[in-house]
DNA sequence: TAAAATACGGAGGTCGCCTCCGTTTTCAAG
DNA sequence: CTTGAAAACGGAGGCGACCTCCGTATTTTA
């Protein structure tokens, strides 16, 4: 039971080469603002129907990118408190525009592509505000939705300014104490 | 003096008749979550070229759109407190999603189109944060613009949820009052 | 009523999204 | 090696939205 199952051919080896181009890519075009898919394949040299069947969604290719950073922030999660955590997030989203479309579905009741890596994300939220509420530090009308979705709103809501992202999440932490 | 310059003529009838519909088909469009342009002008019974006639950006359509409601909320910032107009315009946006496209240029540095309705809410949201800070009900270190973001943040941004949106503000308004 | 001024409308160019399928590459069996 | 089938490639092409441009139609004024 060391090999899955031996009727499977190993996978081929250009499709992981361009994978991996793919990512590369995307972690660019990603950076400078942009969403736009055929740029990535541009910028990677291959066509654009490679990439959609590397990454069938764009919430796959978000995911596939930032995988390092969510899965830090779930570790983060088991450690910190919730504001500390939270100005993490923020500080990790800030630079990382494009993040945010892979943290999107947490919170997505309609998208109908939840990852793994969604999943646990929503786990370690709930863990946090859940030990923030029984610590009484926190009001308990705010679920761990809204949690994300403040953080979303902050560096993602029209007219966002990463200059005064930490203030604005400074003062909904204060509120957040309030009984 | 009671007339401009006589030397133009009287607008054309069908011009007026034609921006009214576009005003009234834009209503409608906007209230269901779109904001297609093409979908405006047909529902208008109009042809494209005319839609932009009258409203050469999206902007200037959103702003003859929402003229009331910013009028409104600039008349409520003479007389309410802070926290009061903030739920105010909460509440007014919320149903309008269209609307926050209204205000964002007021806020948005990129905006070459700032229209008197933009000037005058700046105005008025700049007037309510000058009174809360005077009266020291409110943190020092958060700017009107800010004030402005948090609003269409929160209605706005990425997995926003109008159900949600007043505890949000409940919270940050709590966090504001704290020195 | 006719010329001049003004407004109309939609064809068509641009761009990004995504699918589909003929062609090319890779794998592994002989 | 050879070779044939499985897997992957790539981009043409359809779609929807944006916006511009200009020939045609309507309105105004004299």
């Amino acid at each position: 039971m060391s090999e899955q199952a031996p009727k499977s051919r190993k996978p081929r080896a250009d499709q992981l080469r361009n994978r991996a181009r793919l990512l590369e890519a995307a972690r660019e075009v990603f950076r400078g603002e942009g969403g736009n898919l055929e740029a990535v394949a541009r910028k990677a040299g291959l066509g654009i129907g490679t990439l959609y069947r590397n990454f069938p969604t764009r919430e796959a290719l978000f995911q596939a990118v930032y995988a390092h950073e969510v899965e830090t922030l779930e570790q983060r999660a088991q450690v910190d408190g919730l504001e500390d955590w939270m100005r993490e997030a923020l500080q990790m989203m800030a630079t990382k525009r494009g993040m945010v479309a892979a943290l999107a579905p947490v919170i997505d009741p309609e998208s109908s592509f939840i990852s793994d890596q969604s999943l646990r994300m929503r786990g370690a939220v709930a863990q946090l505000h859940a030990r923030a509420v029984a610590d009484g530090t926190v009001r308990p009308d705010v679920t761990p939705d809204d949690l994300m979705r403040v953080l979303l709103a902050i560096n993602y809501g029209p007219g966002a300014d990463p200059a005064r992202s930490s203030v604005l999440l400074d003062v909904f932490l204060a509120g957040l104490r309030s009984a």
